[in-house]
RNA sequence: GGCCCAUUCGUCUAUCGGUUAGGACGCAAGAUUUUCAUUCUUGAAAGAGGGGUUCGACUCCCCUAUGGGCUACCA
């Protein structure tokens, strides 16, 4: 086999917002692609005309943009290999189709829904198959003059994949090695629908993936079952050289219980499982998204690498760069990761770290504009860097740092019990005329002056400190309070401190 | 039910036959601090069970159990 182009894609169908599994699945075909030089293309299933959904295939290109994973080729990217689409390569499919049926490799069936349903609660374990296949209604057991009249007819029929039972199939998986299934476990799956007349997943997935020369498919752990039928239909087109290779990745499970994650799963432990926030155009839910409950995207990136793949040693902070050189298939792991959402929050509170004080601060902006709150961007700069630590997300900050430019209205009660001696109101009116005095009113030269006061007056230093706090936050809370002077200023630290004294007295 | 995949601390995971089984999240304790938080240190915490193979098994094989997936004219 001659070295091909690595090229992948990453293919949803379009029913609903991105799951976040999906979003791992699409991260990793990208890291593959990017690693490889290779491409990475983006296509629309949308072969489930029952299922669509209006706004989900916007909502997926959204998605990525946010999270900054970007396509080569496909819907909205372009490309020579389109349509990308799959509704708009109908002619394709058939075409397909009526060459399998020519060669006898698949076979018209007749039967309805409605009487397939009908032999399934009859016949226990019913499978239309080998044993089965010449006591129904097709092809194969009617002669061609009458299929021919049916059809003439208008009467509704299916292609099947005529399987040939009892021969093993290999799918050799890049992860999980060797998987051996006999044919005959496996059902004449149907490659062409009556109802929609469009091809099921696997006909249009097989065609689309040879014609858009797919080097590997990397997908969910779902598809491994139908894996054997794909490696079937690739050798009966004759395209076993070209034949993609399989990575199946394992899935993600619920925090708690049983079962794969579901979106139910985001409502009901309180965080997300899409990228963005959904509104169900169907059911009018609205579903939360990473992006609108502050979440940084690096840090959903670098979260979702590391549920089902490691590097390999202990570091867990990766920008998405870091992630391409590093990215392995052999290091992903073979059994179902646990949705932990608490690392999840860890990872955000680290990116927050690592952006500068500005890139924090101009997320912040937002939401002290929302509160009504206006300032320059420097100022909030400073105060950013000062108090960013300590949040796991960018909107926590606000309780933290109102009072950097809000005076309190109130005092807390506690620390008002704690923290406001009998002595305070005297010893602070001291300390007014100690910071009034000061000429230099640099931080360090505040701190110097003060402490010296507090020295040769004897003080207590906590107790003045403590009190000095409450009076200019308003509660025990904040940075160190030269550092809180320093941002208010002279006239406003001392504004707060009056009104202070003579609220509290 | 059938078929396939999996199984190391609560969770994500390292270990490619010989380790005091390592790291991270979370949790707990302590230290530091003028408050709160950060930070730092420490701690508790794991090889599903049973058989083999081997001088030696978390690691290889088999069985059982458990978990997960698939079993549609859905993807």
């Amino acid at each position: 086999m001659t070295e091909r182009r690595v090229r992948v894609r990453f293919a949803p169908s379009p029913t609903g917002a991105l799951h976040i599994g999906g979003v791992r699945t699409a991260l990793y075909n990208y890291l593959f692609a990017r690693q490889h030089n290779g491409d990475f293309i983006f296509r629309i299933e949308d072969t489930d005309s029952q299922r669509f959904v209006s706004g989900a295939e916007e909502y997926i290109i959204e998605s990525f943009k946010w999270l900054g994973i970007n396509f080569d080729e496909g819907v909205s990217y372009g490309g020579d290999k389109g349509p990308y689409r799959q509704s708009e390569r109908r002619e394709i499919y058939k075409k397909y189709a009526r060459q399998l049926l020519d060669e006898g490799k698949a076979y018209i069936a007749f039967d309805t829904p409605e009487e397939l349903e009908a032999k399934r609660n009859e016949t226990a374990n019913f499978q239309y198959d080998a044993h089965t296949r010449m006591e129904m209604v097709n092809s194969l057991t009617l002669s061609a003059e009458e299929v021919e009249r049916r059809i003439n007819a208008g009467e509704k029929y299916v292609i099947r994949f005529k399987i040939e039972p009892g021969k093993d199939i290999h799918v050799d998986d890049l992860i999980r090695g060797d998987v051996k299934v006999n044919s005959s476990i496996l059902d004449d799956k149907v490659l062409y629908k009556s109802v929609d007349e469009l091809p099921t997943y696997h006909l249009a997935n097989i065609v689309d993936d040879h014609l858009m020369e797919i080097t590997h498919v990397i997908r969910g752990e779902e598809w491994l079952p139908s894996a054997p039928l794909h490696v079937l239909l690739y050798q009966a087109f004759g395209w076993t050289d070209t034949m993609p290779e399989f990575a199946h990745l394992p899935l993600l499970l619920k925090p708690d219980g049983k079962g794969k994650l579901s979106k139910r799963d985001g409502d009901r432990l309180g965080f997300p499982v899409f990228p963005l926030e959904w509104h169900d155009p169907k059911t009018g839910e609205i579903s939360s998204g990473y992006r609108e409950s502050g979440y940084l995207p690096e840090a959903v990136i670098n979260f979702l690498a590391l549920l089902g793949w490691n590097p390999g040693n202990d570091q867990e902070l990766m920008t998405l760069d870091e992630l391409v050189t590093l990215f392995n298939l052999k290091r992903c792991s073979k059994s179902g990761a646990r949705f932990d959402y608490q690392k999840g929050i860890w990872f955000n509170h680290e990116y927050i770290l690592r952006k500068s004080d500005e890139e924090v601060a101009q997320l912040f902006m937002p939401h002290l504009e929302e509160e009504g709150i206006h300032e320059p961007l420097p100022r909030v700069t400073r105060v950013t860097g000062l108090m960013k630590g300590r949040v796991n997300f960018v909107k926590e900050l606000l309780p933290l740092c109102r009072f950097f430019f809000v005076a309190p209205t109130e005092y807390d009660e506690k620390t008002v019990k704690k923290r406001w001696k009998e002595e305070s109101p005297a010893q602070m009116q001291e300390l007014m005329e100690v910071i009034r005095a000061i000429e230099d009113f640099s931080m360090e030269n505040q701190e110097r002056v003060v402490m010296q006061w507090i020295e040769d007056k004897g003080y207590n230093t906590g107790v003045i400190m403590n009190a000095f706090r409450l009076t200019l936050v308003g509660q025990g809370i904040g940075p160190h309070m030269f550092e809180i002077t320093d941002v208010l200023g002279k006239e406003e630290t001392l504004s707060r401190m009056e009104k202070a004294i003579h609220t509290l007295r």
